[in-house]
DNA sequence: TTAATTTAAATCGTGCACAATTTAATCGTG
DNA sequence: CACGATTAAATTGTGCACGATTTAAATTAA
């Protein structure tokens, strides 16, 4: 009996408990269903979606730190370390210590690196109509995304004081 | 054509090509930060967030098979059956094959596995407090990710026939 | 100027995601 | 019945994510 559930004790937090009434899950679906649309037309590219986003990131800003790249995509060394070795093996990017701070690695793009920006230049426009949205549709809900990412992010950074 | 750039043959893609620009990364960020969020909640539980996913799905419909928690979570085998075998070990659920068709797989709660629905009972609410997001705020977010992933999916599963 | 602290990055371990392959049960046709 | 085809699930291998720890360089303070 699914239904009606009249002046169940346990029922009015049950209610919100299904997989349909979650953001989260809309979320976390649309995210995954989005990257496997981008699959394909990265793979042409060499390149995965995480280090698609990376090399997006070099393309305005050669030169940054990986701290840089922690910074703008939210991503932690953990993560991002392995990934620009893996693009360093390929031969879109090098790494090297700073001079001035050698506890810093700065990462530099390297003519393959750079090239490759002409071939990824197709790349939104491809998954814009692959994704059958209208540009402003999509334009409105990435704004709507980022104002959440950026409440979240504010949320968590200030709740990280729980190992004081 | 926000920047005005004159007739630049290699430069109108250029534009597009930038972080902020990408729905895709905005849509990622805010789905690993939403992750986020959720893991001291659910570690509470003792779950992680995809295996929270499969909770939801098992206290809706219970004795479910595991094609059916693909289906539902737009998840494959290769991520699932690990998945559904960490939460059988921990004795939130029994895995067993179906004697009328033993190729198929029949999940179903312990009592354990229903009982820790109480405990999750509160986690949406304190998501959505944690999240500065109004109730609705979510829903409309949560109604236009959902379009999008259904549409990102109708055309992901039109486009697998290159195997042929 | 050492000693304590902080910082940037790397390392390690666990758990997803998913493509590709494999295994085993069922079905369909002759 | 047989046997090729289909199907459900598992397995394998690669690449994220991220918490926790470690390493080593730089900063600060004593």
């Amino acid at each position: 009996m699914p239904e009606h559930q009249p002046f169940n004790q346990s029922a009015p937090g049950d209610d919100l408990l299904t997989l349909d009434r979650q953001m989260c899950f809309a979320l976390y679906s649309a995210s995954l269903a989005m990257t496997k649309l981008y699959k394909p037309l990265l793979s042409e590219l060499g390149l995965t979606y995480p280090q698609y986003l990376v090399m997006l990131v070099l393309w305005e800003t050669d030169g940054i730190r990986v701290s840089g790249l922690k910074e703008r995509l939210f991503l932690d060394y953990g993560t991002l370390t392995p990934l620009v070795k893996r693009l360093e093996k390929q031969g879109l990017l090098v790494r090297q210590r700073s001079p001035e701070d050698e506890r810093q690695v700065i990462v530099r793009l390297t003519p393959q690196g750079r090239n490759l920006q002409q071939a990824a230049a197709r790349v939104p426009e491809r998954v814009a109509s692959a994704s059958g949205c209208s540009l402003s549709e999509l334009d409105g809900l990435k704004t709507e995304l980022c104002a959440l990412r950026n409440r979240l992010h504010s949320h968590l950074e200030s709740h990280l004081e729980e190992s004081a």
